[in-house]
DNA sequence: CCATATTAGGAAAACGTTTTCCTAAACAAA
DNA sequence: TTTGTTTAGGAAAACGTTTTCCTAATATGG
């Protein structure tokens, strides 16, 4: 801010106090007498004064900033995450310093650097992949810390929060299941996302073991959460000569690139085909067929991260290391019973 | 940061020379005997020792931060604008302060000046509406500003980086016109919304105007950019008793809305009606019937945004106070000749 | 009425940097 | 030699706050 020129010395000056007072009216001390208050109050008001909130963060050793590091912000699961976010740390008067990734390790301890140099409050860090790298950062800087999607590896003492993701895709599958479905494929998220590839693959295994239904591999793929990749990974599972009845996509972005590929090649879905989404996505019902998903909170996801966040800034002790939020399977048109 | 110990001083110390020559050897000042210089950087090295960029930011009157405050952050277009914000910036070694604001003045008034009390290097200001309560903040405070979207009024210091709504909303109704169309409506954005509302608004006339068809004020709708909106603007147009063959949606919500509409009630796209979105988003292509809809490049609206924030923080000379960005027709299958 | 506790408010230190101002050494020029 | 000019690097000021440490004045208690 290149003009603005009144500080505190100078309202200190104008209204015929020491710096002192005029702090101590700022930050209201009761220790001063009302009428220096209303000078002083009357000047600020007068000038427009605003405490400079460098100068403060230097002393105070906190600068009310909190670092969100996330993969991509035109994600909308990734820009409602830090709707919620912001929502609760604006309430708490802290600010946002956002930083995407791209899930780039090198971009990703740039920004962790940056964090430590700007002695940010906290961080809100959201990890797809356990990379060695991060603990590096997180064993020497002891910063309060939030972790989204999943924990560290090792790293017990932050919290994180995420979803289920082994039950949730165990659910979905298991409806699919009760739905008659035998023949299950899944497109899980890309080998190196433990919560959307490992964890939902994970869900989905134990539900097709526990039916005592068969493991096929060619009825899994691990991509991105792309309709292109969608697109593929369908054309892919469907290449076989026995085709599944029912699809899990790990993302709606897959499920309709599925969707897109299946209706291309002279597939009904439902009717020959169901395909269940996850994410649920605001334009899940605007499609036709309307989308079944697995629909997730992510405002709820990064609000609670907020408020974990803050609580560990204002030192209260960590309550729980898993914060499980809900998620909901919502049946609509894409999925239907054999 | 809790525990970021060590400082300039221990760095100083520990290797036998003056905090101003470790400050030199960081700044990478030629005036340091290569000896000492190793000696340091040595000591740097082994401290992992970061320097402090709120002193950093205090003695420099610099925060390499700037604000950038927009409306809200899940809608696509707002996130991607970020992402080409952020990108450049990030080049240029800027890290942003996210703001979101809901249209709120209040809070954009309140987010305006913590950026004030942030000492932000600069501001990115997504506007939608004149509001009398800006000029007050911009005449005070000498920030060099980007808007975006539109100008502010009477504020013609400051550039600005939108596209010509007016002139790809002629040329988007211009289209509908030579395709044969002679009944279009139009759904515009809200009342508040100049450039999204009025702008395409004053397009969508001047188009009507030149061909000499007749406005038909049952035909236009203010609403919002949501979906919900969008299938409520339809079936107010559509209870006329003449109904129009074109739908010029001023956002693909609101086309998509209005296909839901038409679609359970009987209107078949493009055959009955066609519909014209704008925005394009990711997800224009997965529709049924894919959706035609003007184009923008969000990415580089952000991306040009940054560079003449950055050029202002710079003190270089503002070139053009008006920055336009491209924009594309693209002819899917929601729109077609009658 | 005196001793003590409390309150009001100023001076100055502290926060962690950069930068200005010096001084001393080294070197060049006369 | 002497003088002047670079160069190297230390000491200290400055940035704009909060907070600690004082001191003086006032209030309280016996």
């Amino acid at each position: 801010m290149t003009l603005i020129k009144v500080s505190i010395k100078e309202i200190a000056k104008k209204s015929g106090v020491s710096v002192s007072t005029v702090s101590r009216v700022l930050n209201n001390s009761k220790f001063v007498r009302d009428e220096l208050k209303e000078r002083v109050l009357a000047l600020v008001e007068e000038t427009g004064y605003r405490p400079n909130m460098v100068a403060k963060g230097l002393v105070e050793k906190k600068t009310q900033l909190i670092g969100v590091l996330i993969p991509r912000i035109s994600n909308n699961f990734f820009s409602k995450l830090i709707e919620g976010i912001e929502e609760i740390s604006q309430q708490h008067g802290y600010n946002i310093l956002l930083s995407t990734s791209y899930n780039d390790t090198n971009r990703e301890l740039e920004y962790l650097n940056i964090f430590k140099e700007r002695q940010l409050d906290g961080i809100i860090f959201s990890v797809t992949e356990f990379k060695e790298e991060y603990n590096n950062f997180f064993k020497n800087a002891k910063v309060p810390t939030v972790f989204l999607g999943q924990k560290l590896e090792q790293q017990t003492k932050y919290p994180y929060v995420t979803i289920d993701n082994i039950q949730a895709s165990y659910e979905a599958t298991k409806y699919l299941i009760e739905r008659r479905h035998k023949n299950i494929a899944i497109m899980a998220g890309p080998e190196s996302d433990m919560a959307t590839g490992d964890h939902r693959l994970q869900g989905y295994i134990k539900a097709l073991t526990e039916a005592e239904l068969p493991i096929n591999p060619n009825w899994q793929t691990r991509r991105y959460h792309t309709i292109e990749d969608g697109y593929s990974a369908a054309a892919q599972i469907m290449m076989g000569s026995v085709t599944p009845t029912a699809i899990f996509a790990c993302s709606d972005q897959q499920a309709l690139g599925a969707i897109n590929y299946l209706n291309e090649n002279g597939y009904k879905v439902p009717d020959d085909i169901s395909v269940l989404g996850f994410d649920d996505i605001d334009l899940a019902t605007v499609f036709r067929p309307k989308l079944s998903s697995v629909k997730q909170y992510p405002l709820e996801i990064g609000a609670t991260a907020a408020r974990l966040l803050i609580n560990q800034i204002k030192e209260k002790p960590v309550e729980k290391v898993e914060n499980l939020v809900p998620y909901k399977l919502v049946i609509r048109e894409s999925t239907k019973t054999l």
